[in-house]
DNA sequence: CGAGCCCTTGAGCCGCATCAAAATAAGTGG
DNA sequence: CCACTTATTTTGATGCGGCTCAAGGGCTCG
């Protein structure tokens, strides 16, 4: 058994950092002790997989620290990303048995899981919860047909931009910061991870994190540290300045 | 005062056509009562907009009969389509006042709609239309990524295809059959509105039609009329044989 | 019959993919 | 601590799929 499969950190629902974003973020009190009682957490470390498209899939989950990707892929290997987990965001679906997308850990992850029965029956009792979760997927639905926008219309750059500005944001809003001005953060994806979220090459990502540093719009700091010297300038380089709506 | 602002038909909610894959799907006798209290229609021509994006948007509907986009555009008039909606598919979202996109008829379009206010009331009061919206969203969730998947990684023939292959399919779930074989539809979209949805440009669909006309996959009887001789060989074309799931 | 649309087809070009190789970074075992 | 391996990233050379620009054809409707 290796460390990652027992977490460190096993917060109560009071102190837990995602607590006021999450499914639960609704509850009172005595809605937040059900979920207590039927919840626990499981860890993942980078690469590995959390569950493969097709497989039967007995829980949900809150992602509470690290990030995952949901990818889809065709038969001759071409893959597609299709969400990007960060902190709060839920995974699985009530009323659904299988998997629809692999999901994968990119960096240590942890996730709050509940088994979807014991869920699907607090969900029923506890309209709170229902919905929060109805919010949470119309956002989600809103920043899909977002990203439909980035990989049907916009260049190479101008995804780039797309990726980064959004990774800055939910980054500041993390922090409680708005966007603005000098940012820094660390990209928690690989170049080819990148490319399977914008639907490009590897190659061309590589290109094109190039070339916004030269002309400046970012700085390198080894290969996964970004800064940016002005977000405006970044939001300009997207090609949407209604900036997109990804994240309240 | 047009033609087309007062309907010809305006069905009770008994013999609704989607009555039984709509939002009011789950509704028992008296809460359908209340949702036929304040429901009204609304009907549009081809062409005409139902409301701009940014738009104050005061009401929700689901579609009666017709079709009609979701689009989203750049600045510089790069268009994205980010949906298409067919008779039971449901528009506008709770609990926010302004249309995040802007929404089309692309054929005589009938909408059952309800103010939101009221619409909303009724939610908090009968969780049936809650269930049954999530279930809806969390449907389309996945449509947009299996469109995700299109844009992103798939070649302009796999592309039409692919969208054959959705229309054809809905088609024959309308009319209660299982697709297979020879299939015939008319395809409510022009060239421009294929190309606005897949990605590409108008001549790119038309070449692409072309070819597959050439090569037998389809033939046309008019620009609109499609025929499908054999729709296994379409879903080759469409190049995943999983089918996507677009709909139940 | 003429005016708009919508659609098709052609010619040429460009952005990104593909193929290939070298540079950098992070282990891993001797 | 160093030689070696392996993963990741960068950069270069070349080619092609789909875009752009342009012209012409069919349909519908006044």
């Amino acid at each position: 058994m290796s460390l990652h499969e027992v977490p460190n950190i096993a917060p109560r629902c009071g102190d837990c950092p995602i607590r006021h974003r999450a499914v639960c973020a609704r509850c009172e009190t005595d809605e937040l002790a059900q979920l207590d009682a039927i919840k626990y957490y499981r860890s993942f470390e980078p690469g590995q997989t959390v569950v493969w498209a097709g497989d039967r899939m007995d829980f949900v989950a809150s992602v509470v620290t690290g990030v995952a990707t949901l990818t889809q892929t065709l038969e001759d290997g071409r893959t597609q990303m299709v969400g990007l987990l960060l902190p709060s965001d839920f995974v699985g679906r009530p009323g659904r048995p299988n998997a629809p997308y692999n999901v994968t850990a990119t960096t240590d992850l942890l996730m709050c899981c509940f088994r979807k029965k014991p869920f699907e029956d607090l969900m029923g009792r506890t309209p709170h919860i229902a919905q929060r979760l109805l919010e949470m997927t119309l956002d989600e639905l809103d920043a899909a047909r977002e990203w439909m926008l980035l990989l049907g219309r916009k260049t190479a750059r101008e995804k780039i931009a797309s990726l980064l500005a959004i990774v800055a944001r939910r980054d500041a809003s993390l922090n409680l910061r708005t966007p603005s001005g000098r940012m820094a953060f660390d990209l928690a994806l690989t170049r080819e991870a990148m490319a399977d979220y914008l639907g490009l090459t590897l190659e061309t990502v590589s290109r094109q994190m190039s070339a916004l540093r030269r002309d400046g719009v970012i700085e390198l700091e080894g290969k996964r540290h970004v800064i940016v010297p002005d977000y405006d300038l970044l939001l300009d380089e997207a090609g949407d300045d209604a900036d997109g709506g990804y994240l309240p």
